[in-house]
DNA sequence: CGCAATGGTTACCCGTCGGTAGGGTTCGGA
DNA sequence: TCCGAACCCTACCGACGGGTAACCATTGCG
């Protein structure tokens, strides 16, 4: 009992509000929005709900950080991953490869995204949109500089092999079964290159 | 003022019933359980809270009633297409006929079921699933028999199925486009035969 | 040893909304 | 015309939960 140990903990600012990010994702994605409450996350942090306030002025601007911090960390990792190389059938691979990464180490920030309760909300609706529109343009981008293929055609491609990675992945989250990270991810690359894979330069703009 | 024209308009109960339903329907699917409230449920249908209290027990039960509707059809309409014809490539696209016709025709429905801001409450999320399930297993059994896959890869496969649809048909309500239905339909609908025609028997067991 | 400044807590407010009690009004039948 | 049943309304309750006011406690510096 020399230390801290018990309850208060006294915390420097920056850490106390990390603590605070980190029991709100937890609490969020378990619960939902609507049923969790900020008493909940504050005594998950070993705080009361004044502190929250003291680092977050409401209940939806703390759950609009965690949703940009996660979009953000979501299309860093897509990005990267389109960019990697330029050929095709490895660049989906790669891409499905950082999409279940990205799922599988922050399947709290995943779930907060794209299984929110709170997509009524236009300022949440918005983000999730935006993350998901971002992902689709710039897999119609590749699309559209490799196949010849419209514009429109291409983000409707894109969207397509979006939704799917995102819904493979919501499905893989709630109940993995066997299949490892890696299974998954290969499983729905081939799925996502067998549904394009014919497209390229076989399609001419007529 | 003869007859009925004013507020109270005096309604046998299964009328009022099925008047309540619908306005439930409405405003649930407009926005959302959680932001939906009992009163303007009432108002919508001309009527006060008690009436509706009159009809349901509670607001859930309200709404399982009218998630549960909106399941049963849906799932009738996705069986009945699969088993009407046995051309898999046809299959397909009658399925996908179906579904879309749901979706178009009960837009309120298909988003009280898969865009429900009340997945954290058991008796909603059982449901869904069990949705979800029902329409992948029925694919699933065409894909064991007529492939020879395992019951797990073919119903894995029949997932992937499901949520593809799924998730276009989301896309699609939210934001139709220029897409008419037919055209979202069979654009689906080739996708999804793209991604499974590949398997019938050039995969033994083995 | 005071004495800010920083970090926490208890205790409370109050709006919203699901749900209810009890009383009025119209209708069919005797 | 009386009666009771079916139907509907006004008015209210009470709990839950976001948000706040006001008050302790610890730390470290002069």
């Amino acid at each position: 009992m020399t230390i801290e140990s018990a309850r208060p903990a006294r915390l420097p600012k920056a850490e106390r509000r990390a603590q605070l990010l980190e029991a709100a994702l937890e609490v969020f994605s378990a619960d939902g929005y609507h049923s969790a409450g900020m008493d909940q996350i504050a005594e998950r942090a070993g705080v009361t709900k004044p502190v929250l306030y003291q680092h977050f002025p409401s209940k939806l601007d703390l759950y609009l950080a965690l949703l940009d911090s996660a979009i953000d960390e979501l299309l860093t990792a897509t990005n990267a991953a389109i960019a990697s190389t330029s050929d095709n059938k490895q660049r989906v691979r790669a891409t499905l490869d950082a999409y279940f990464g990205f799922v599988d180490a922050r399947k709290s920030g995943f779930r907060l995204v794209f299984e929110s309760d709170l997509m009524n909300e236009s300022a949440v609706r918005e983000r999730v949109e935006r993350a998901e529109f971002a992902i689709a343009e710039s897999i119609a981008q590749v699309i559209a500089a490799d196949t010849g293929l419209r514009d429109d055609q291409a983000l409707l491609l894109g969207s397509g092999l979006q939704g799917t990675m995102e819904i493979a992945a919501r499905r893989w989250v709630r109940d993995p079964g066997d299949i490892s990270r890696d299974e998954a991810a290969e499983l729905v690359a081939t799925l996502c290159w067998r549904g394009i894979g014919g497209f390229p330069l076989t399609h001419p703009p007529a």
